[in-house]
Order: structure tokens, then C-alpha cells, then sequence
DNA sequence: GAGGTTCTACCTACTAGTAAGTAATTTGTC
DNA sequence: GACAAATTACTTACTAGTAGGTAGAACCTC
């Protein structure tokens, strides 16, 4: 027993992850995963039994520890466009490290998806909606942003539109087309 | 011969597209042309020796079609705002018959593609950012549009937008969700 | 019968997944 | 604290099925 069960899973974990945030969940393979962490893809089975059950522990713990991020930029206690823009700079940071978010990454393979895997990925747009939604409403009464309508389609704007600039910047090879773009979204509230 | 090559290759085209528009370019195989259109795999290959020949020629013929209907937009002569508001219902389009544009589903797995379709990705995207670019320079110009800096940074925020806006509507499999985006940004200007 | 098109029949490489076995470690019992 | 039993974390060796791709025969249509 070379390693404990949880230090090889998050391993496998970080390899999958990387490689769904570059390929894509259909674009590798367990042999992919095994060759990465000299070990056999049984043992990989061993871990996790499926692909599914793969993708879906992936989402789980990519979601929590997203949470865990926004939690820390509310706790930070800025004003609602700092919180915008430290929320901009989490993609800006995974675009870096040569990464699409995992989930506007899942979002393209949806119609391909285990069953489990598409709710987690509309549940992770959920929050993310839910999340900037409450910092727009709270900057619009502190008269600090200013939007017209819901801050429920405000917020869908600028995740679909941070997702977007993200898969772009990336397929150029230039980060910095997502930082104009954030700052260009950003500036208009 | 019951069909002209010309005919055939156009089936195949279509299928394809409509595969690579909802499932991604990993995400079929021509083994799901052949069943779709009752030939074997074999004549697939005839007529595309190479998935990676048969990406490269769909996305010469999408670029094709999107750069007649742009210049269709243009023939109509409307108002910048008219026109981009045709631009957008392309999109909108697209996403109402279940699919994902083209290009911005390579552009998730473009990390995986060959390298001819890699260029061709970019290229598609370049003719957008430059069509848009001209149709919000003249826009400004006329007093009609109003926004900050280089045309070319707002195109390329209103490419990347409208992209991730449909990825997302998609996956909800709520294209109202497209046109509220698409709405927004439009008024933005 | 010539040429274009499609078929049968196949190949090799790779996919997710499994069965059976094993060395090291932990646990329970005395 | 000794020792057997159970558990953990793997391995080797395999499965059925699918991926893209090919050689060559058969089939149309002119």
C-alpha cells in the first residue's frame, strides 16, 4: 500500500481535471490519466468505477472549491465592482495555466454528458448566476453599479459573456483578449 | 451511380455538421455518418479519406455560408443596429434548431484538432471580429452607436459574448436565454 | 467496357471496464 | 504484544466494443 486512498484520488482527480479543462470529457482517456501518474487504468477503476462517476467527483469538488472562492471574495468586503473584477480575475487565472473552466468546458460537450454530470454543470451556472446576481443588485442600490432590468439577466450576461471571451482567448493563445474583455464588460455597469 | 459525388459529399457535410454542431468534433465518428445515412463507413472514406480532410471541408463550406449571409446583411442596407441585431438572429438561428455554432464548439475542442481546422477556427473568427469591427465603426461614426476605444476590442467582446451566451442557452435548452443576452448586449452600444 | 461510386471484409489501435491475484497495512482477539 | 483476519491499494491479464482507415471486388450509369 504504497499511497492512502484520498492522496492517489485527488491525484487522479488533478490530472482528470486538467485534461477535461484542455480536451475536453471526451477528448482523453483513463489510459491518458494512467500514463500521467505511472499507474494502470485498473487501478484508476479501482478509485473511480466509471467515467461518470469520474466526471461527476470532478465537478464536486470543482464546485466546492469555486464556492470556497466566492465566499472569500465576499468575506474580503470590497465594493461590488471589486468583487466583480477579483470574480473576473478567478477565469483570468485558470485561462493562465493554459485552462478552460471546466465547466464552460463541460457546457460544449453537454449533449454528451452522463445524466449526473449535465445537472451538476447547470448547477454550477446556477450559483455562479445566483452569486453575481446578489453583487449587482447590491452595487445598483449602493448606487455604485448601474444596469437596466433584472440583475438575474445582468448576471447570466456576464457569465455567458466571460465564458465565451475565455474559450476565445484561449484558442488564440492570447490571455490578454480575456482581460479586455472582462474590463470592457465590467466598465459598462 | 445513384447520386452526383457532388450531391453525396453535401449529405455527408450535413450530417456531419449537425454532429459536430451537438456533439463536438470528438464526440462522433463516421461510423454515426454511415448509420445516419444508410452507407458504409468505407464510402464515407471515398469521398473524405481523412476525419481530419472532412473537418477541413466543413469548415470551408461554413465559413462559405456565413460570409454570404454577412454579405447579405450588408446588401439590406439597414442601420448598424439593424444590422447587428441580423447578426445576432443568425445565432439565434442556429441555436433554435439544437445546435451550437459551429466554430465555437471547435473553438472548446480546439486543443485536440488538427492543425489545418486549428487555422480554419481562427480564420472564421478573425472575418467575424472584422466584419463586426467595420459595422461598429460606421455605427460610432453616424452617431448611431456609442462606445469606448477600438472597434476591434468591441467586436471581439460581442463574438465572444454571443458565443457563450448560446453555449450556455443551449445547455439549459433555453434559447430565450440567447436573445436576452444578445438583447442586452446590443443596448449596451 | 470505362469510370465513378459503393460494398464486403478486414486491420490495427484504442476505448471503458472486469476478474483474479497479491503485497502491505490495519484491525480484532487473546 | 503476538497472531490471524480483514482491508487497502494496487497489478497482470483480459474482455467486448468502437475508433479511423484500407484493399479489392461488385455495381451502376454512360
Amino acid at each position: 500500500m504504497a499511497r492512502t486512498q484520498l492522496e492517489t484520488s485527488q491525484r487522479i482527480l488533478d490530472v482528470a481535471e486538467r485534461l477535461v479543462q484542455t480536451r475536453g470529457f471526451n477528448g482523453f482517456s483513463y489510459a491518458d490519466i494512467a500514463q500521467a501518474l505511472e499507474v494502470t487504468k485498473a487501478s484508476l477503476h479501482y478509485h473511480f468505477p466509471s467515467k461518470a462517476e469520474l466526471g461527476r467527483r470532478l465537478m464536486e469538488r470543482y464546485e466546492a472549491a469555486f464556492a470556497e472562492a466566492l465566499r472569500g471574495i465576499d468575506a474580503s468586503g470590497g465594493s461590488a465592482r471589486a468583487k466583480l473584477e477579483r470574480y473576473a480575475r478567478i477565469y483570468a487565472g485558470v485561462l493562465r495555466d493554459d485552462r478552460m473552466c471546466l465547466c464552460g468546458m463541460l457546457a460544449s460537450d453537454y449533449a454528451t454528458l452522463p445524466k449526473a454530470m449535465k445537472e451538476a454543470v447547470k448547477h454550477f451556472f446556477d450559483e455562479n448566476e445566483r452569486w453575481l446576481a446578489a453583487v449587482l443588485e447590491a452595487g445598483r442600490s449602493a448606487g455604485e453599479l448601474e444596469f437596466e432590468g433584472p440583475a438575474q439577466d445582468a448576471a447570466r450576461v456576464i457569465v455567458g459573456s466571460l465564458e465565451g471571451a475565455m474559450m476565445l482567448a484561449r484558442s488564440y493563445g492570447e490571455p490578454a483578449r480575456f482581460d479586455t474583455a472582462a474590463e470592457r464588460l465590467l466598465a459598462s455597469l
